[in-house]
DNA sequence: TAGATTGTTAATCGATTAACAATC
DNA sequence: TAGATTGTTAATCGATTAACAATC
């Protein structure tokens, strides 16, 4: 379970596709795999996944391949599965209702501890026995409550002062879907989910002079 | 207005932030703007941004900068901002009510046709004067309505075979929220947006013992 | 042992950065 | 003209792929 240092980018954003195949081979009932056989399900080439895999211990066997499930177990490990995380949800329009109500979350090990809205009529509504909370007690709330992310379903303007208040109270990994870049302190993850430069991307490739 | 060919992807992926900042540089006012003062804002380098934006004809002047309007248009079109497009979503869960009833992608010139789901109990209600409709007949509304863009909000295990029916109907973009990757024939253009993926992106990160 | 498949090094490919001549 | 800044080529860096010896 020895790890090196540097792990590229590249390589931690295909490590949760990894996990996902890995378990669907699991639920399959499959115990072992090959490189060749993980590359043609999973679309990386054999070499790449050896690679990769290398970046952390050794747990393939030459001549057998790799055990499915600790392999999973593994990657899982390195992907932070093994830990319960504290969520606050910050803007209780579509998008923070939708992360709210989306119950594979839970599963993942991710709980909603409080939402924060600004606007009175949401406020005293529950989701999933959840109430929504008046965004002014955001503050005392994080000061009382250990929670390790935040995620942002506000409108762009008031992002970065929302994200100031869960910086300077400690939580230091951020979900943003604002359509903004956030500024953070170097401890600080920021994770964006930028839906309209997705959909663009979609149009881009659409109107295929590129390609 | 040449394009060259083979614009990377890595270069399409930033050029929906290109515009972002644009557009807001435009709501400033700034009329024109040098790759180094761009590159301070937007957090690429300078030379970054020259060789990125010559992709594509020239609309830099030596010694000037860039025009703001100019560029921002240009990218724009690029993206294919200047046309309209029609959209179905699959699934009215979650994801796919917020979707709908995200407004700005209306701002954007894309127009929700219709959204269809498999539970009884939402067929026949209403997401903005669109009516949710029965599943079963989207096979029919595609080869009567033509769409542009399919947006997938069902679970993993029904996504493919609506792929497949968009496809086989000629709808050639998709917008992907389930947790599979889609098979498609080359001319259809997928855009995944994963957010379990990008959640555990986000976790893998804050472990750090990776950086 | 023979066959399979990894771990790992070397080669290739592509993307980013640096440099500077061209030119507004 | 002098200063600024691009367009573009060359150098660097990093990521992917190929190859093969090690070994189960």
């Amino acid at each position: 379970m020895e790890r090196k240092k540097n792990i590229s980018m590249a390589v931690i954003k295909r490590l949760p596709k990894y996990h996902r195949y890995l378990n669907e081979l699991l639920r399959n009932d499959v115990d072992r795999i090959s490189s060749k056989e993980l590359s043609e399900r999973i679309g990386f080439t054999a070499s790449q996944i050896r690679q990769d895999l290398n970046c952390f211990g050794d747990f393939g066997q030459q001549g057998y391949g790799y055990n499915v499930r600790e392999l999973s177990n593994e990657i899982g490990h390195i992907l932070g599965l093994t830990k319960e995380y504290y969520v606050v949800i910050v803007g209780a329009g579509n998008i923070g209702q939708a992360i709210a109500n989306y119950i594979n979350f839970q599963k993942l090990g991710f709980n909603i501890k409080a939402i924060f809205d600004i606007n009175p009529k949401l406020i005293g509504l529950k989701i999933r026995d959840i109430e929504i909370m008046d965004i002014d007690y955001l503050d005392d709330y994080l000061k009382d409550n250990k929670i390790d992310i935040g995620v942002l379903c506000v409108p762009a303007k008031s992002a970065q002062s929302i994200c100031d208040k869960f910086v300077k109270n400690g939580v230091n990994g951020l979900w943003n879907f604002a359509p903004v870049d956030l500024i953070v302190p170097e401890e600080v993850v920021v994770e964006n989910v930028h839906l309209s430069e997705s959909l663009l991307t979609l149009t881009c490739l659409l109107n295929g002079d590129i390609k």
